[in-house]
DNA sequence: TTATTAAAAGACATCCTTGTCTCTTAAGAT
DNA sequence: ATCTTAAGAGACAAGGATGTCTTTTAATAA
């Protein structure tokens, strides 16, 4: 349901989000080592999100990531489509292929109320929304152990 | 967060305890043709159900599966944490080690309160409770296309 | 006891996610 | 124009879940 890429992302974009007002331009050597999270690895995620349009990027001296108009108002299911895992939400509990409630396998009525929610949860959670809890220990709450 | 072999256990038990009043025991070849599913993989399930005494199983000739006076008893919860699916309900969803709310992460508070649901869902809900809806095409959607 | 049967156990192979490293591309500094 | 910098692209390895096959163990039939 939530990979490791996911966590990654988000935290990421945060961390660019919250960084934004000390530097427009982020390297990711910083957000990696900040975050603790494996530098190769997080360039990958990144680039999915750059040519998703979540983040910019610029190449070269005083290049680096950075959020633009959109980051803001993007929703975590966009996020979570991804790495394919917005799919779950259309995938049967029990991997009988995609999940149909006119042919329902014995699990599904009751799990589908409380997917949907989960479902509409994060198609309408922003990492706006995310910021708006922004405290004392925000940027520490970023950082893995 | 549902992995195969989840799908596989419930199935393969809903299976054993519809066709209990036909057959007291039924061999893995039996369960993997019906219900669509690998064979020796579904050997590797059901042993560990079998072992955590979910099911019961009988070597040789006239051998088999069958479920026992647990079986119907048994919650989803316990199947989950076969494969370790369980630990989702306490690891952060940005993978941020163990979920911990005296120290949350940016993403805690919003899910927090559906996860728990879902949790307690499955800590609740038992093969029995699955069996309640038995209606005339309930073998049927245990089946992979 | 011996043969047959079917689960249990163990060795691999495959696929996908994650993680690491190197080379290429492009942007700015000189 | 050339050098330096940092993202992008591609190859490759590690790990876990899944899938396949063979050998071993134990129960019943004969
Ligand atoms: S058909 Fe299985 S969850 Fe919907
Ligand atoms: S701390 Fe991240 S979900 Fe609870």
């Amino acid at each position: 349901m939530f990979s490791k890429s996911f966590g990654y992302a988000i935290r990421s974009i945060l961390y660019l989000a919250l960084m934004e007002e000390e530097k427009d331009k982020i390297q990711l050597d910083e957000i990696s080592e900040e975050l603790n999270v494996p530098r190769y690895f997080l360039a990958k995620v990144m680039n999915k999100l750059v040519k998703e349009g979540i983040l910019d990027s610029v190449k070269g001296h005083n290049g680096g990531f950075s959020i633009n108009e959109k980051t803001l108002s993007v929703k975590l299911i966009s996020i979570m489509s991804l790495t394919g895992e917005s799919s779950q939400f259309s995938k049967c509990v029990l991997q009988l292929g995609k999940c149909n409630a006119s042919y329902p396998c014995p699990i599904h009525d009751r799990v589908e109320l409380l997917r949907r929610e989960w479902q509409a949860l994060f198609k309408s959670l922003t990492i706006g929304d995310l910021l708006k809890k922004n405290e004392n220990n925000f940027m520490k709450s970023l950082i893995a152990i």
